[in-house]
DNA sequence: TTCGATACCTGGAATATCTACCTATAAGGC
DNA sequence: GCCTTATAGGTAGATATTCCAGGTATCGAA
């Protein structure tokens, strides 16, 4: 039983990634970091939650992924969304602006 | 692959559970009933999702149950909150709020 | 007497996440 | 030269949650 377990990501990891590699690619490495500085520490992937993420991701066809030189000159593999990647952020996002709503509902009734 | 399936509680329930009985004790099909109406239908839940919940919770040592018999007059299984369970349940609003904030730094950057 | 609503429940599958591990290279300190 | 840390990729197994599909039984209404 994970008596003391820390659940934090709730099924938020894949909008999360697809969300961090919005605005431009990015290697894994890099956002784990960004997802961690952004939400202030909040977020700490590991690697094993990572990676598999990101290849479920490509798998489904929401993210393409293509080798190139990091400009620390290393190899990584660069992620982008793909157009149905694209779509389907959004769709996340309005179904978790939408479920928050709901869980609103159920912490603050009758308002 | 649970292609169009609809992910609704994302880990939310027993916090869900806990907060719909917080005011006073309720048995289990009254819990479905009272989250699928105060959330306007978005939260549906089933039995087979919530009986078990119900009963990890209360093998946990945050609910207690009480057969009892309903305003309609037939048996039912009332829950009500141990101490240790209002306890969590505040422990848990708190870390859901925090990690909702810290999902809107990654959604919504840099405001 | 048959049906829907109420009330309880279980079993098994699918999935996500975490912990723990592994490999390899580059950079910098000693 | 050697060691450690950071960077970059990955897998394996355990655990927990949720869903789907079924089951039991009682009650009231049609």
């Amino acid at each position: 039983m994970g008596e003391e377990k820390i659940e934090l990501l709730k099924g938020t990891l894949d909008m999360l990634i697809l969300k961090a590699i919005e605005p431009l690619p990015m290697h894994g490495y890099a956002i784990a970091q960004r997802i961690g500085q952004v939400s202030r520490d909040f977020f700490q992937l590991q690697q094993g939650t990572l990676y598999p993420a990101l290849h479920r991701l490509e798998d489904r066809g929401l993210l393409k992924a293509e080798w190139r030189i990091t400009e620390t000159g290393r190899e990584a593999k660069f992620y982008s969304l793909t157009r149905k990647g694209r779509r389907y952020l959004e769709a996340e996002i309005r179904g978790w602006e939408r479920m928050t709503e709901a869980v609103a509902l159920i912490l603050r009734p009758s308002e």
